[in-house]
DNA sequence: TATCCACCGGAAGATATGGGTC
DNA sequence: GACCCATATCTTCCGGTGGATA
């Protein structure tokens, strides 16, 4: 863009620049930064660290089993456990490693095995690939001088040669495993071979286990709980992380006693402990002075509602920095947290909806048509009704009544809607729901989407039946 | 008290897709 | 190219369910 008539040419970010910038290092209040001081956990972190310290000995530690809600810091404490276990094997030259999973995104046994696998063949290669050059070295200086291969374990270059071709065989038969198309069995046995490839002590960390298991079973589970007992050179631990302590009611008896060895449970926090996490991470994320003294308390309220949720009330802290940031505030006030409570509430609308399937987007779109009409205790029947309606106007496939009432429920469960199954005695049974988020801004999210673009000329047809 | 409604929801299987092996 | 495997999505079938009503 060029400017006119000689005046100082103001870039785009020059102006956003020349403010006094609030924060002093943002990150630290994104939730993927593990904190060194974990407050009001250190509990639950002994108890993690007594259970693990027998890795350090070479030997298996209890499997752990760790409940929490959200935001309550469980994974925080079980990373902060880890990186701490990992530096301590470093320093007293233990092999002990941890391998973090997150099961809401790797959720079936195929997944969580192929990760697994090849995680350790990149290691192992690493460690191949290490001694190879090692190997190399000396073989090249025993070219010239064929003592330097006394007092080793090779006693001719033939040895060593041996050796080099041994080790270059073991890399080329390590087989990356493949995002699908193998038999399960196959994906297994690599990953055992992988991680026996040398003495090691191995912690999976099942980060939201609940959700492996809801999805493909305990299968997954029990193949790694059994591990132990054909391992020759390694040994496995399982760190299981859920946020539903029932979870375990649905695993095999089996998979529930050795899973369950220890568990540890973190409880909500408190508004108070709330405030000491916020004051403990401001402290480093801001500047001197840039919070006023209401911004803390306030977001700890705010978040010890949702649950005693320190993730929500470090989101609600840093959104209210940014939102203060960019009306070039010199520092955050409590409407800067009012106004990031409800940017909050929005974005996860937006974050939830969005990504839905266009089948789910037209049955809640249908939801919403009733809703505008004024129908209270919307039934499955209006919905698919409208449903269908809808579908032959946008001339979209028409699914099921049954695979409808799916959807409902997964919609249900994201918590975009609220049903509630009843019995109205002659008139039937069925579920009766409600939005629960809001309309106007919901309405607008599904009409962004291409497909369903034609939806808004089909609301006239569908109007018509309120009408009639 | 038996009947009935309008579904619910589990189970099994079909189909499609994306990948691998031989 | 035929076949195998994992996974996602969907259909079909069918046994509940529970309170109003006859």
């Amino acid at each position: 863009m060029v400017l006119d008539d000689g005046e100082e040419n103001q870039g785009l970010f020059d102006d956003l620049l020349s403010g006094e910038p609030i924060f002093e290092n943002k990150e630290v209040l994104r939730p993927s930064y593990t904190p060194h001081e974990l407050p009001h956990r250190n509990d639950q972190i002994n108890r993690m660290a007594t259970i693990l310290v027998s890795a350090l000995r070479g030997e298996t530690p209890s499997n752990i089993l760790i409940y929490g809600k959200t935001g309550t810091g469980k994974t925080a404490s079980a990373k902060f456990v880890s990186q701490e276990l990992e530096s301590t094997s470093q320093k007293y030259d233990v092999p002990c490693e941890v391998e973090y999973i997150n099961c809401e995104v790797t959720d079936t046994q195929y997944r969580v095995l192929a990760q697994l696998a090849n995680t350790f063949i990149e290691k192992n290669q690493r460690i191949i690939a290490n001694r190879l050059d090692h190997y190399r070295d000396r073989r090249s200086a025993a070219i010239d001088d064929p003592t330097v291969l006394t007092d080793t374990e090779f006693e001719t270059l033939d040895d060593l040669d041996d050796r080099i071709d041994e080790l270059e065989a073991d890399a080329e038969e390590m087989e990356e495993v493949p995002m699908t198309g193998w038999p399960t069995d196959r994906v297994y046995s690599t990953f055992f071979e992988a991680v026996d490839y040398h003495e090691r002590v191995v912690v999976i960390m099942l980060d939201e286990i609940d959700k492996l298991v809801e999805k493909s079973g305990d299968d997954t589970l029990y193949n790694l709980s059994r591990m132990n007992s054909e391992l020759d050179r390694s040994r496995i631990s399982i760190m299981g992380i859920s946020n539903d302590l029932k979870f375990t009611d649905f695993l095999d008896p089996r998979v529930k006693s050795s899973l369950g060895e220890e568990e540890i449970v973190f409880p909500p926090y408190d508004a108070n402990q709330l405030r000491d996490i916020l004051q403990h991470r401001a402290d480093i994320a801001f500047k001197q002075d840039a919070l006023t003294d209401d911004v803390i308390p306030l977001c700890a309220a705010f978040a010890a509602q949702e649950h005693g949720d320190a993730r929500r009330a470090l989101d609600l802290l840093r959104t209210a920095g940014e939102l203060a940031e960019r009306s070039q505030a010199e520092i955050v006030a409590e409407k800067h947290v009012r106004q990031a409570q409800d940017k909050i509430e929005l974005d996860r609308v937006v974050e939830v909806v969005r990504p839905l399937p266009t089948q789910s987007k037209i049955v809640l779109f249908a939801v919403i048509l009733l809703e505008k009409n004024g129908v209270h205790n919307i039934n499955t029947g209006e919905v698919f009704n409208i449903y269908k309606r809808l579908c032959e106007e946008i001339d979209a496939d028409v699914l099921t009544q049954r695979r409808v009432t799916d959807l409902i429920s997964e919609l249900d469960m994201l918590g975009i809607v609220n049903a509630v199954v009843v019995s109205k005695g002659r008139y039937g049974r069925t579920k009766e729901m409600g939005l629960s988020v809001p309309v106007e801004e919901t309405e607008a999210v599904l009409l962004s989407d291409s497909r369903l673009g034609d939806i808004e000329n089909a609301q006239p047809f569908v109007q018509a039946r309120f009408d009639n």
